[in-house]
DNA sequence: TTTTTTGTTCAAATAATATTGAACAATCGC
DNA sequence: GCGATTGTTCAATATTATTTGAACAAAAAA
């Protein structure tokens, strides 16, 4: 009933881009190594599946999954006619979803923050006492304010020119 | 001759805020220290006087400088009538020229280096032996080249749009 | 030439982040 | 109920990334 070990080259090698590209995202590199072997699987796996075959703790399967299922990246599989207790794992392989759930869960809120940081501060700059100053800071802060708007507007762009 | 030691709250919120931002992209602290206090100040400054107001070490304020110099994010700027021997620094302001530096300098060197293994795989896998495992395969490495195109027609897109 | 100023480099120290694993909960089957 | 299975939580630990600071280089001033 065990899984067999090792990884095998193609899966590593998938594994590894995976995990580089999380990395870019500023994820953790457990979210790379198992979407990044669910990706290449043809068959659901389970929690237990990923820790023998990644080699990971149970703590970090767990974990790692539940961010993944946060940003929409796996989805839990039916395994029809059997009486399975465990919970089996595919990965979402639409470059659409797996946006959207990037933007919702990892930028938007950021976004959001940001905004409400702004605008705070503008406020406060209005009692700045030197004209001149109290002018560039409010130039500089509407510009920020600007990126930010940039910002909200591009993100539903890109996921929908990522639609295809 | 010496800085104003500390900042003051206008200063150290709009830090925070351009800290938190280069968070999210996953680059250092420091960077977002730097380019905010730029960002807020009515006048370049040097190395020194950043390291003296942000109370970083002068290794710190070097790498920073370096790295967004090849981000585009800050530019020497010119001292005139002064035999003034520093450099002294003021950010770029200009969204298009940052979200184009970040593309250039941290995103397309990933988006090469993922299109060419992912390609060397795919030659890899004409070698698999069963052929439902060889279909398989094949597909999902389709699939994150696409991804990877996808990527690679954004960006330009991206950085038009935020051109204004 | 010697000293001072300005800035860089990089090994070591520190701080930030991710992973582990043991304890715990929940649910199933007997 | 009781043991076995599946999965979660979180404090301790390990890993990774960033920052520091001392040594160094380059160029100007003395």
């Amino acid at each position: 009933m065990n899984e067999p070990q090792e990884l095998n080259p193609m899966e590593r090698q998938v594994v590894a881009v995976f995990v580089d590209g999380v990395r870019v995202l500023g994820l953790p590199r457990s979210i790379g190594e198992i979407y990044g072997l669910l990706f290449i699987s043809r068959s659901p796996m389970s929690l237990d599946d990923l820790v023998l075959r990644l080699k990971i703790s149970k703590g970090s399967a767990s974990q790692g999954l539940r961010m993944l299922k946060s940003l929409g990246a796996v989805r839990e599989s039916e395994v029809i006619g059997t009486t399975e207790r465990r919970t089996y794992y595919e990965p979402a392989v639409e470059l659409k979803r797996l946006v959207g759930g990037f933007i919702r869960e990892q930028v938007r809120p950021h976004l959001e923050s940001g905004k409400s940081k702004i605008k705070r501060l503008s406020e406060t700059a209005t009692d700045i006492e030197d004209p001149e100053q109290r002018k560039f800071v409010s130039e500089r802060l509407d510009r920020l304010d600007n990126w930010m708007r940039s910002g909200g507007r591009v993100l539903p762009l890109l996921q929908k020119i990522l639609g295809q």
